[in-house]
DNA sequence: CTGAAAGCGCTAACAC
DNA sequence: GTGTTAGCGCTTTCAG
């Protein structure tokens, strides 16, 4: 593949002229020089090489991000947003994905250190300690969602799941509803522990009844992946407790539980008003639409880039960042109906 | 940033060890000199630069997939597929998106030329002559999706759309349905040209009535974004034509049906049969679920990868490979109910 | 306005 | 086994 020097050499200039005239620093060169450099670079079919050229600038104006699935609506969006945010400012993004895996994480990691990025977001469910030391220790600007420290190079975005979360128990509170239900998942009956984000609604739930004098509440969690684990928990729930108003801890699951209430006969919203969390693109397309509570993905991104940018171009040191959530009014919530159902509270996988 | 000569002095030694070390090509290195070696890059915290190895090595091992939209979980799952396919090649991955516009593919194509990729696959719905163009005269082994040539350098990935069509007509007419609608969109009112692959699979459906003898058909197509798109059509269609069996030309085009229909008062898959195609992720989710043709996006992942792999290693010749294509049964179909409908021909818009 | 030349950091012969 | 060194292709002073 033709070089510089190959140019240089039909056009009967040195590489500097050529590299002038690639990098539009033209005003130093005559536009006669400019024709001949532009028609051999046309002739020889010539584009520079990246790395040649990154390496001779010492400045690779690349931005990494790393997220957990690219198959992900979630991650997609936010990768694509910090994307193109990021090439607003200049920078271009390399995007790599764990697939959950702290492996890969660090693998990750290690390939954007070699790839010398002036910064990297990293989106992730799962997180390491030791990635996290090595990233530190290079002083890279960071941007984490979730994570506990802030230091000088890293920044935090922080979900506000405990007002997204208030604001569909309120939601439902003053639609007439005072028996909630909080529906939720875990990995699998021998794996409970759960992702930081996903404790976090359930603690948000908590405090949110607790702001209530009149609510009474319950909490289910089945295992297994979140539109199962919803299917069987509207199934399973309704024979144990007596509520009117759900707030699932994710989309899937109430999506699932819309399938699971249908299915045992009862209709959303007329008898039960359910809620869940994320705005997915699939709220719009179920029956009924589904209100949930949007955690904004360009904030996301934007934020990070916003960060990410200060923190290496003008050195401010790491923030937290406060990612705001909204709720999102469909039609799958409605007035409480009248009449009450029987209680029994048996026993049930449930959290306190 | 430490560097290898820093490393190779720390550790009183030349590059070329601390490059043996770094590359595993121990052997040639003495155990105890091997240890000196990685305590420096231990100590300095050394990373490799990638751009001056690549640069050195003259070789990138980079393949470059690029799709119209990293947020469209088609689009994703097949990157997905390339990126892991790839990687178990020992080949890494450039992805870029080109969000539909000509203008960005020709950027990511640029650059990729830039970054010097072995090969690239391109799986988008828009397509630029001139980037072509561009790519084929450069020899770089290239996988097209549905896109008319082939040589030495390019494959092609063609999608078997008329046996998909093919077999949910088929179903449809086992099932005893004789009155079939073929639902599909286009862009808007001013925009009615479509892409290839939606076109394609409007073409197999003429194609896979004609082969019954029996079988009535009528077509609708609406304008607009495909779920919207879909309302429309179901509640406009039933007023204007006699069916009990629809083919969609995409899932959210059969999502958006299955509202219609509800809306109006007729359930599926009891009055009216329903069949997607791409067999999304959605399929799963609605009530009842959805039937679809599957593509295999793993299929297009590998053949991909292969073909590409082909082209660069071997100097195998660009060929056409072909997609196989699948009905995934679900809910949504069901028996022809026993009474037809009255039927009238009003001016709808609709497709020969 | 243009050219010569010194790197950027690493690899891979080729010596020793 | 280990060191020396000549590139890889581009950018960027610094002269002219």
């Amino acid at each position: 593949m033709a070089n510089i020097d190959d140019v240089a050499k039909l056009a009967r200039v040195s590489t500097a002229t050529v590299s002038a005239v690639v990098n539009g620093r033209d005003g130093k060169v005559m536009p006669r020089t400019r024709q001949r450099v532009l028609n051999a670079i046309e002739k020889l079919g010539y584009r520079p090489n990246l790395y040649a050229r990154t390496l001779a600038r010492g400045r690779s104006r690349l931005l990494g991000v790393i997220i957990s699935d690219v198959m992900n609506p979630f991650f997609a969006e936010v990768a694509q947003v910090v994307q193109s945010e990021a090439l607003a400012c200049g920078y271009n993004v390399l995007i790599a994905a764990t697939q959950f895996s702290v492996h890969r994480l660090n693998d990750a990691v290690e390939h954007m250190i070699g790839m010398r990025v002036d910064g990297m977001v990293v989106i992730t469910t799962e997180m390491d300690e030791h990635t996290l030391a090595v990233v530190r220790r290079r002083k890279i600007p960071v941007v984490f969602e979730d994570v506990g420290t802030t230091d000088e190079t890293t920044s935090n975005l922080r979900v506000d799941y405990a007002g997204g979360i208030y604001r569909a128990v309120l939601c439902l509170a003053e639609l007439g509803h005072t028996h909630i239900l909080f529906a939720e998942n875990y990995p699998s009956i021998t794996e409970k522990r759960r992702l930081f984000s996903i404790q976090a609604r359930s603690d948000a739930f908590a405090a949110a009844v607790k702001k209530f004098s009149n609510l009474k509440s319950f909490t289910i969690a089945r295992p297994g992946p979140p539109f199962q684990a919803g299917i069987e928990a509207a199934v399973t729930a309704r024979s144990h407790f007596d509520f009117t108003g759900v707030v699932a801890n994710c989309d899937p699951i109430a999506i699932g539980m819309l399938r699971g209430f249908r299915r045992s006969g009862k209709r959303v919203p007329q008898d039960i008003s359910l809620i869940g969390f994320d705005n997915s693109a699939w709220c719009e397309l179920t029956e009924p639409p589904l209100t949930s509570v949007d955690v904004s993905r360009s904030s996301i991104g934007t934020a990070a880039v916003e960060a990410l940018v200060g923190m290496i171009e003008n050195k401010t040191p790491g923030t937290d960042i406060r990612i705001e959530t909204n709720l999102i009014l469909r039609e799958s919530v409605g007035r409480a109906p009248k009449e009450s159902r029987v209680s029994s509270n048996a026993a049930v996988e449930l959290r306190p």
